[in-house]
DNA sequence: ATTTGTATTTCACTTATTGAAACGCTCATT
DNA sequence: AATGAGCGTTTCAATAAGTGAAATACAAAT
């Protein structure tokens, strides 16, 4: 793994990523927040201005349009979401509790992929896009492969105070490519109540890649334990 | 040499963007789609790959979930769904047709921004990030200041046969900076009805910029994506 | 066995990137 | 007015960094 990259591309998308971050920065900041000079963060945001993924106003640089087509485009050929569509909405039918689709990402962070949001009015909230550690996060750790016995991963107050996280692992070929999670305000649930969510949210995991319908004969490629029961 | 802008990096989101056209592709073919040597474009897919801008499959490269996580904070940092969003649902209401909102992207097109699907079963469909050319169609001629006396522009099976799109700008500064559309098949709709929507739509386009009650100077600071109440 | 296509590595060439410095500018301070 | 601080921008010589042809290896198709 030599240094098989390109430092100025590196380097442009950094800033591109600080651009989409703060929302809207000035070349000054935005330079400093990456760590090039003034000179090197104008060619690039010029660059990267050119080809639409910044666009400039009065205030400085902001997210261009390109880097909304191109993540729309991304997200509707990723077939999870459509494949997962169903359960988090029987998901929700059933707890009244927001239910998250949860994949890694590069960094070792996870990124929530779908979300639907619950019915109760007191609810936990996020969004599309939105970054999770995948230390201290129940669906982190189902990315990890931390998944227990049980088929489940429970948090209660961990990253998020005041919220128990219930996550169940999506298996392909072997390895874990998604969480499916439930997040409830945790004065409303108890152990046993997780227990149950827990159980359900792992069937539901389960069924993703896996539709009811079909018979699939015994195909076992297991790299890791625990294929499910 | 005022052409201040980056090769490299050029080619890496032009590569960039053939994976998210694509979807999924293998390396000679983005290599050729984008006029480059092997080599040269596995240097810069692996620098898009460490960045999580694009990920590998057995397949070949596929989007990565940077792009999903850069275009929906893009997304959200865009005041302009949000103001819109009202506006786009009265359409719906009391027309039954699709409603867009439209604004241009870097290339000499438009993209669509947001999307409010009409509520007849025949309707006209379009979804978040689609490109537009600017000629030939209504919400293009709006952007491109074409916009006729009465506010609003009218154009029948243009660039998409069959329906009918009326547009009207959302106007800042003097400058068009949105276009709002209501498309329509064309079999279902008058001459009549097409002006009676138009002035609609150009009545909601330009109270999305004016809102009688708050007088916001444009500094706008969304620090933390953190929760609204 | 041969052909075709792909992914990957290597390497000499030199192009294209780099950053300090200098400049003009605006705004706040003295 | 004068001063200073900060920003955006341009210039330019040094050289670091990117380039692509060719070679290699592998796989699948003929």
């Amino acid at each position: 793994m030599a240094d098989t990259s390109t430092r100025t591309v590196e380097r442009a998308l950094l800033l591109l990523g600080t651009v989409c971050d703060r929302g809207s920065v000035t070349l000054a900041d935005a330079a400093r927040d990456a760590g090039l000079s003034a000179s090197t963060a104008l060619r690039l945001l010029r660059t990267l201005e050119g080809t639409g993924f910044v666009r400039r106003d009065d205030n400085g640089y902001r997210p261009g349009m390109r880097v909304v087509q191109l993540g729309a485009q991304a997200l509707s050929h990723e077939s999870l979401v459509s494949l997962a569509e169903e359960a988090l909405e029987r998901l929700v039918d059933s707890t009244g509790e927001s239910a998250y689709l949860n994949v890694p990402s590069h960094d070792g962070h996870g990124i929530y992929l779908s979300v639907r949001e619950g019915t109760h009015s007191v609810r936990h909230t996020s969004w599309v896009g939105r970054s999770i550690p995948l230390e201290g996060s129940a669906a982190g750790a189902v990315l990890r492969g931390r998944t227990a016995e049980d088929g489940f991963v429970v948090v209660s107050n961990g990253i998020e105070p005041d919220v128990t996280a219930i996550a169940a692992p999506v298996i392909s070929g072997g390895h874990v490519v998604a969480a499916l999670s439930v997040v409830v305000p945790s004065y409303r649930i108890t152990d046993d109540g997780a227990r149950r969510i827990g159980r359900q949210v792992a069937a539901e995991a389960a069924g993703i890649l896996t539709p009811p319908p079909t018979n699939t004969p015994p195909t076992n490629e297991s790299t890791s334990p625990g294929a499910q029961a």
